[in-house]
DNA sequence: TGCCATACGTTATAGCATAACACAATTGAT
DNA sequence: ATCAATTGTGTTATGCTATAACGTATGGCA
């Protein structure tokens, strides 16, 4: 069990969405739905959407994000991940590493260009590619 | 013919990638893969793998991006785009309308943060989700 | 001419995501 | 307690996205 001191606590959670999260806590990376699956076939898990709906349900939550360019899913490792409307990710093309960062400055200067475009903002994605400490050495 | 003050000439690029950048030229939006093989058959695509290998050859000179939240790709409509390092796009959820911006001062933020956790940065995808002007009204 | 690098064509396969239907469990009135 | 509405579930089938692995063709250049 990591750090979740999000709206929804752990026991709120249906069977699914719990062993989703549970299996999502306990992975180093971020993992792919079908990985998602294959862990959990000893549960009974036979199909692509009983994962793909509980992992709906715990990005609304926010105890689960999407990593866009991996079509991959990451458990939610930061505290207040809600309070900051905009995440970041750093993501390791070697090992596989993800850090999920927040950055208010940059946020509010997506925001300015939204308000001033009259864009109207729903959700941004913002991912970093490249190598991390311990795989540049 | 869009603006394209690239490295690469339209006419430097091989058949096959000439038919692709044109179709992603004449589109309104961002255009799947596979919506780019199906209006390509006329002139004789037959395989996935022609539009992918051309799309990878276009991305590769900056004439192309690809929208990672969207599996999609765009022509760039941009001068000066590989100038800054780390390019933006909003895209409208209603209309599929994508607009293309830098922002230095965004770009400098998260290389500040790279460089501060030793984050080897690679490549940068900022994508805003919402509804443009026209479709908010 | 022979070599190398790049592009191309084709078939097959792998990986990611959702539609549609039926059924069960939960909630929250009346 | 009963009923209706909502939410979660299980299952099958299907569609969309991307690449592997093979062979061939082409063009520049020693
Ligand atoms: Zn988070
Ligand atoms: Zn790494
Ligand atoms: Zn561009
Ligand atoms: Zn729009």
């Amino acid at each position: 069990m990591s750090v979740h001191e999000h709206s929804h606590e752990r026991d709120e959670l249906t069977r699914n969405q719990g062993l989703v999260l549970d299996t999502l806590d306990d992975a180093k990376g971020p993992l792919s739905a079908y990985s998602i699956l294959d862990r959990l076939r000893g549960e009974g898990f036979r199909a692509p959407l009983q994962v793909y709906r509980a992992l709906d349900k715990l990005m609304e939550f926010g105890l689960v994000h999407r990593l866009e360019s991996l079509n991959a899913f990451v458990a939610c490792r930061q505290d207040e991940c809600g309070a900051h409307g905009t995440i970041a990710f750093a993501i390791c093309e070697k090992c596989g590493m993800v850090a999920e960062f927040t950055n208010d400055e940059v946020a509010h200067l997506l925001e300015d260009w939204a308000r001033s475009e009259k864009f109207e903002l729903a959700k941004t994605t913002i991912e970093l590619r490249g190598l991390c400490e311990a795989c540049t050495a």
